[in-house]
DNA sequence: TTTTTATACATAGTATTGCTATGCATAGAA
DNA sequence: TTCTATGCATAGCAATACTATGTATAAAAA
C-alpha cells in the first residue's frame, strides 16, 4: 500500500460519518481484504487531515463507549476530488506503461 | 508518484536493455508527462534492483559516450509478474473503494 | 571561441508515508 | 475472572521518492 489511503479514508467518510475503528473494518470490507489498515496508519493520517480542515471529529457515547467520530468538511471534500483526479490520472499513466497495449 | 516505480522501470527493461537518462526519457513518453522521474531518484532505484539481482548493468561507449546499459534477468522477469500482480490487485482494490459503484 | 544546453552517472540529505510495537481503557463473552 | 473485541493514541523504524548538488563531456549557440 502507499499513497492513496487519504483519498479513500475521505472517500468513505464523504459516504456518512464514521469513527476510526469503524473506517478499519468499512476499509476492509470495501477492498475485500486487500487493505487491512492497523491503528497505527489510521489515526496519525486522521489527525493530519483534521489538522488541514479536511475533517471535522466530535465525541459520541454509543452503547456506553465513547467513539470519536470524523466528518468531512467542505474542504475536505474539495480535496477529495483533486485526489480522485489524481488518482485516475496516475492509475492510467501507470497502466499506459505497463499494459500490453503500450505505445 | 507512490510505489510502482520499480514496476514501470522492470516493465521497459523487459522489452530492451535501457541506459538510465534513456529510461527517463521514456517512463516520461509512456506516461504523456505524467511521470519524470529526476535522476536522483533513478540511479538508487537502478542499484538497488541490480543489488536484488533483478537487472544486471554493462557499460556500452556509443557515439563517444559511455553509457551504462541495464537489462532484466530471470529472477527480475519473475518479480515483474509478481509486481504486476500486485498493481493490479492494488488498483482494483483502490477503485473499489473509492468508485462510485462501490458496494 | 566561449558559453550554454543536453547528455550521462552518482551521492547526500530530507520529507513523506506507512508499518510494527506498544500503551491505556472498557464492554461483553467464556 | 480471564480472554476477546472494541476503541483511541504515540514512539520508533523502514521504505520510498524528492531536492540539491557534484562530476564530466559533446554539441549547439552566441
Amino acid at each position: 500500500m502507499k499513497g492513496s489511503t487519504g483519498t479513500m479514508l475521505l472517500t468513505l467518510l464523504s459516504r456518512q460519518p464514521l469513527y476510526g475503528y469503524e473506517m478499519l473494518r468499512e476499509l476492509e470490507r470495501r477492498s475485500e481484504g486487500v487493505f487491512s489498515l492497523k491503528e497505527g496508519t489510521l489515526y496519525p493520517i486522521l489527525h493530519s487531515m483534521e489538522g488541514e480542515g479536511w475533517v471535522e471529529a466530535y465525541w459520541e457515547a454509543v452503547n456506553g463507549r465513547n467513539r470519536k467520530y470524523y466528518r468531512i468538511t467542505d474542504k475536505g471534500g474539495r480535496i477529495l476530488n483533486e485526489k480522485k483526479a489524481e488518482w485516475a490520472l496516475f492509475r492510467n499513466a501507470v497502466d499506459s506503461v505497463i499494459g500490453e497495449g503500450g505505445v
